[in-house]
RNA sequence: GGGCGCAUAGCUCAGCGGGAGAGCGCUCGCUUCACACGCGAGAGGUCCCUGGUUCGAUCCCAGGUGCGCCCACCA
């Protein structure tokens, strides 16, 4: 009935269509108490396909959810999708591209509806690999964000913010996208060194003789300059300050100005201004009350009069030959510097002027700060929690709009006489003046506005259900770093502002899993592994226990090995259960141990039943895989396996009933983690499911001394026979217990008892050294001395069970 | 530029004040009646460097070197 050879194609994916057809992936399912445990699931974009991230992080979620599903919570694992605005909109958008056609020549009602079409067919896929790793998420409650129900919760929000006074609009400097042509905030911007050209130019001063020379790397920019700022302690410009100098080209008399935000190490130390088309010139020139001119426009080419519609590089090269021309460019350098790009299309980005609305963040970071200080919620590791508090504190105002088309739209309309009402459900006339001639903004909002309210939103939240009754706040989040000031920060204060909790009580900032040689795992380098290739070698089970393995350090590089060790693991599990099951008779499992090897490994699997208890709510992943892995292989196959192997040959009904008892507790601590082997094993011997079955209880007092220091004999003498080819002499179940499993008949060892006996002896002389040394003995903990006692009193016992 | 972290066996990594460990790889021997995705035996390490604290340092502290990640408006 069990092959000899663990193959988990074909069964993974039959418990995973039982499970869920069982209805055990539904929330609640197995519950044995009102006690809850939430998880939502990071929403993937829409537009997402499984990658390696989304597997570790799954891998995490579903053993916790499967470790409190077991201990008889209600579990809600929460499944669904992201719109991901930016990121959807360019993939339809790149399609159209392809179809010699536009958004703008489609028409937003109908680019809307195309995409909407799309999804349809091709998205939401992500769930459906979700499935394949086993993940116990409640599939039948999927929700998205552009569903109806929680488009009411994203407006509703909005109009909470308002009502608050915290949003309002203000033309200010943003990173502006040229290829999707809008605003993206800074958290959305990557930068990318880029080999550039710094331009010397010598700016004369309008009145008399002599220059400034300035520094930059868009001399386009030049015809918008409005003044040239130099440090106010730089003692090379302390004439200069008040002067007007004339901007090349433009022909501009411009001020020399002072500020302290102008670095006099770099170039010449002189800096032109430029607040239209630059951040920091945008704040110097706003502190100093000057002017902001605009030369480029939001398609990124030039808007300044006789360049119109011109690239910038070939203004560039216009402004370069005029300055060559009036003797006024000193020199060009190679200049190799980081700049700007879209994360979406990796467009350099234009830091434009335009008008956006906007959060405050004052008063709505501050419920978040307090309770992130207050360890209502803890992130993991606590570095980042320390980091999340920063991101809160430092926050600047949220640029909430977006000129996009797939998104919320902002729910603000206008009037003919520009009177504001934001209002949701669509108002039918002004606020103020009554018209019902309303024009809705056409922006849409970062889709970072609607994924704060996930935790919520997805419980029916403005709405006052059952479900947001009983499954909010939740528990824990998992993510990447990356994504903390986006998302997690958001949920945070948009929990305690909408309902008064924090959403969730912990936080695990998972590793970043990287390519095997180190690199970032990505598409386009091509280093990166589908995690559904790893499962079609390895099987699911494997996958998620090679990713835990990996999850401890901080930048993983993906490691075959480690799937491979979980997939041996498996066939171990496998094997050891058929052993078991083949012997099993009319046995029953029954928890009567007698045999010392029987008390002494459910001691050993219930020690390790404490270990995960204390490992898992510190999600200690890693150690958590390791620990189980040698219990399996170690203790449980090399030793009680082997041991009580001559009586299963010998029909004894009561060993086989005590091995299936073990075998049940093993399997239970396995299930978390590696749900399908533990579950089809589980299945020859049962009717009902592991999955829901109880997670085991504390083993009653059973008087595991006398059966450790039989095994701990046993183990010493198998060491000492492995090196030496001497077994040493033994008596009782310690005897026994050797002769089954180190079988000295069969085992030819290689040994050395001369080496073995040096060995054991320099051992003594160490240890006798140390507890000759009376500072030792004084100044160490007791507890260290009495442990080095022990060692020497074992060393000299073994020596002379060998002859030494 | 700021923050976080890492340097231990050929590789990937645990350990982190008192005997240097695991998995994989490698060598040798086993088709032994659960498992060759196995069993047994072995080789392989100035625990990055320099100081300091300590009876004792791979582990704690300081400095150095080399990496990695996140964040950042140096034109």
């Amino acid at each position: 009935m069990m092959e000899p050879r663990y193959d988990p194609h074909g069964v993974e994916e039959r418990w995973q269509q039982t499970w869920e057809e069982e209805g055990l992936y539904r929330a609640g399912a197995g519950a044995r108490t009102s006690a809850t445990y939430v998880i939502c699931v990071p929403p993937p974009n829409v537009t997402g396909e499984l990658h390696m991230g989304h597997a570790l992080n799954g891998a995490i979620q579903d053993t916790l959810v499967r470790w409190h599903r077991m201990r008889g919570f209600d579990t809600l694992w929460q499944p669904g999708y992201d719109h991901a605005g930016i990121a959807t909109q360019n993939v339809v958008e790149r399609q159209l591209l392809a179809e010699g056609t536009s958004r703008r020549e489609l028409g937003r009602e109908a680019f809307v509806s195309r995409t909407w079409g799309w999804l349809e067919q091709t998205g939401r896929t992500i769930m459906g690999q979700f499935r394949r790793l086993g993940c116990s998420l409640d599939y039948s409650r999927e929700r998205f964000t552009m569903d109806d129900a929680y488009i009411d919760a994203v407006m509703t929000f909005f109009v909470r913010l308002w009502e608050q006074g915290w949003i309002y609009r203000a033309n200010r400097i943003v990173n502006w996208c040229p290829y999707h042509q809008t605003a993206i905030s800074d958290l959305e911007v990557d930068h990318e060194e880029v080999d550039d050209v710094l331009t010397h130019a010598r700016y004369p001063f309008a009145d008399g003789g002599g220059s400034i020379t300035i520094a930059t790397v868009r001399p386009a920019t030049m015809l918008a300059d409005v003044a040239v700022a130099v440090h106010p302690d730089d003692p090379r410009y302390r004439d200069a300050v008040g002067q007007e100098v004339v901007v090349p080209v433009a022909g501009r008399r411009v001020p020399v100005i002072a500020d302290a935000r102008v670095d006099p190490a770099f170039g010449t130390g002189a800096l032109k201004v430029t607040p239209g088309h630059d951040p920091l010139d945008f704040e110097i020139g706003r502190d100093h009350g000057l002017p902001v001119l605009t030369v480029i426009g939001p398609d990124g080419r030039v808007t300044a009069p006789g360049f119109e519609g011109l690239e910038q590089r070939d203004v560039d090269e216009r402004v370069l030959a005029w300055l060559k021309e009036h003797d006024q460019l000193e020199k060009r350098e190679n200049y190799r510097h980081a700049v700007g790009t879209c994360a979406r299309c990796h467009s350099r980005i234009e830091p434009l002027v335009s008008p956006q609305w906007w959060c405050r963040m004052d008063e709505l970071g501050l419920p978040a700060i307090e309770a992130l200080r207050a360890d209502r919620v803890r992130f993991h590791p606590s570095s980042q929690h320390r980091f999340a508090i920063e991101s809160l504190e430092t926050a600047p105002d949220w640029c909430v709009s977006r000129q996009l088309w797939w998104g919320h739209q902002i729910p603000i309309w206008t009037c003919p006489d520009g009177h504001l009402t934001c209002a949701w459900p669509p108002p039918a006339a002004c606020a103020e003046c009554g018209s019902s001639e309303l024009e809705r903004d056409p922006d849409v909002l970062d889709t970072w506005f609607s994924s704060a309210l996930w935790p919520f939103a997805t419980l029916g939240w403005p709405q006052q259900t059952p479900e947001l009754e009983r499954y909010y706040p939740g528990n824990v989040s998992v993510t990447a770093r990356e994504i903390i000031r986006l998302w997690e920060n958001r949920m945070i204060f948009a929990g305690l502002f909408l309902l008064g909790d924090v959403p969730f009580t912990d936080v695990i900032i998972t590793s970043t899993v990287m390519a095997v040689d180190g690199r970032r795992m990505s598409k386009s380098l091509g280093t990166g592994i589908d995690p559904l290739e790893a499962v079609a070698k390895h099987g699911a089970d494997a996958t998620r226990y090679g990713l835990l393995k990996m999850s401890s350090q901080q930048d993983p590089r993906f490691s075959w090995d480690k799937l491979e060790e979980g997939q041996k693991l498996a066939n171990k599990l496998w094997n050891v259960a058929r052993l078991i099951l083949q012997h099993r008779g009319g046995a029953k499992p029954e928890l009567a141990p007698q045999a010392l090897e029987e008390i002494w490994i459910l001691r050993r699997i219930d020690e390790t039943r404490a270990e995960v208890e204390e490992l898992l709510p510190r999600f200690d992943f890693a150690h958590l895989v390791e620990s189980l892995y040698h219990l399996v292989f170690d203790d449980f196959c090399d030793w009680y396996a082997e041991a009580i192997k001559p009586r299963l040959n010998a029909s004894d009904t009561a060993a086989a009933g005590t091995a299936l008892a073990a075998l049940e507790r093993l399997l239970a601590l396995l299930h978390p983690v590696m749900p399908h082997v533990t579950e089809e094993i589980w299945a020859q011997f049962h009717d009902s499911r592991l999955m829901v079955s109880p997670w085991p209880e504390p083993l009653a007092e059973l008087d595991g001394a006398a059966a450790a220091e039989a095994l701990r004999r046993a183990q010493d003498a198998a060491a000492i026979f492995r090196r030496s080819g001497v077994a040493p002499a033994l008596e009782g179940d310690a005897r026994r217990i050797f002769a089954a499993v180190v079988k000295p008949e069969r085992v030819k060892a290689n040994g050395d008892v001369e080496a073995e006996r040096a060995r054991l002896r320099q051992e003594v002389a160490r240890a006798e050294a140390m507890l000759a040394n009376e500072r030792f003995v004084q100044g160490a903990p007791a507890a260290v001395v009495a442990a080095e006692r022990d060692k020497l009193e074992r060393y000299r016992r073994e020596l002379e069970a060998i002859g030494g």
